[in-house]
DNA sequence: GTTCTAGCAATTGTTCAACAATCTGACTGA
DNA sequence: TCAGTCAGATTGTTGAACAATTGCTAGAAC
């Protein structure tokens, strides 16, 4: 964690200058999301307003315009006069995030009008595919996948909008331990059944599937923080 | 609606200048949430910078950091070069509104581990009461206290702070047209059905009790909406 | 009279430079 | 060793400046 920002991003700088006259505090705020969402910028990790207006070629104002939006989606953590931190989740963030998904995911499966499933059983081959290669990040993202597209089945942009939020959130969770690398072998085959569930119409125990296994990912993940 | 801002918010400027030396940009948002709730700035309404600035005693900079915020809650709609305006709910906003509660408030009455009713009841005494004193806002509000108490049985802080926004939302549609004074009337009485409901016990009925509630109210909300 | 266009004024988007307030860390003196 | 204090760095906020965009208006063309 002792390296520069300059090496950490080396192409964050914009590129052409007339990106268009509005918008570069969005800009900013997505480019940094997508770094901090893919691991490049560590929980815990101290946003320097200075540096990071030279690095994107923003001015400090525009710079604060992005952090406020990424404060406001939990992905950045604010101490004033302090600066801007990288999120490092607590336990007590852990546990919101899965009180959060306990009542999304299952009301998702109960209530959805929707029952387009072609995105959840892509996400499990996916998940399949990724443990036969022994790709954790292509677990992890293809898991990520099947619990957002339980909640798109609701077509609420909000509630997508609220899980892409937390399943971020979730990345954070994972960077900021060392987690098992098997943590997520064992799950697929509860998403698949909780799909077939589904699909058979019975939504009631789907959920309750659902919530079985979100409990199990959150003690899971709990007892891994725990020990550090 | 040709008022300037001078004379609809008298009392917006900040009184003491030592507020203390961080947040004023959360200052400024809350300021003007505050008045946008209580339905002195309507919806449609412009929030021109200089003329704002002048009113709230902070600078365009701090403004913009502001507007920031209230774009993220919806309450507010930035047009690129052309401005900020408060949010003017369109059907779809309504509809995507009662997506959202449909949700919320079900699986918060189906999976909530708390069962402390108080304020519930609390709320509904309040409606009732306003409603024999004729209190329009007052039905309004307590009605919108009953189902924040609903969704706060779910004990999360992000799950409430998503129904307090929907419910500012709410507040807008009813702003922006002429409502039905006695909407919230028979209403009343469909929350405290589904409160005893719950409370014996039988959760998955009180689900269902909630839905249809939140269906018939919204669409006597899109007719509304559809007449002016 | 209508429609199109050029250009001007007003407003927003963004940057820059300055200063005030606060934190950090190191140095001091018991 | 341990408080106190003092400079240096960083954040919070401001005001002014300039660029880009929009909307309006006054004519020009038909």
């Amino acid at each position: 964690m002792g390296m520069t920002l300059d090496e950490i991003l080396p192409d964050l700088r914009r590129q052409s200058v007339d990106v268009r006259h509005a918008e570069t505090g969005l800009w900013a705020a997505s480019m940094l999301r997508e770094h901090i969402s893919a691991g490049q910028l560590a929980p815990g990790a101290k946003l320097s307003e200075e540096p990071l207006c030279e690095v994107l070629g923003v001015s400090r104002n525009t710079l604060r315009e992005a952090f406020a939006t990424l404060a406001q989606e939990h992905i950045v953590t604010r101490i004033p006069n302090r600066g801007v931190f990288v999120t490092r989740p607590t336990a007590d963030d852990i546990r919101e995030i899965y009180r959060v998904r306990r009542f999304l995911e299952p009301a998702a499966l109960t209530w959805s009008t929707d029952a387009k499933t072609d995105t959840l059983h892509a996400a499990i081959a996916r998940a399949r595919a990724a443990r036969t290669a022994g790709s954790v990040p292509g677990m992890a993202s293809a898991n990520q996948d099947f619990h957002a597209g339980v909640v798109a089945l609701t077509k609420s942009d909000r509630l997508g909008a609220q899980m892409t939020q937390v399943l971020a959130e979730m990345r954070l969770v994972f960077y900021s331990m060392v987690a098992d690398p098997l943590f997520h072998a064992p799950y697929i085959d509860d998403n698949a059944d909780i799909l077939s569930t589904f699909e058979s119409g019975e939504r009631a125990e789907a959920a309750t599937l659902m919530v079985d296994y979100l409990r199990r990912a959150e003690t899971q993940l709990l007892a891994a923080h725990a020990r550090g």
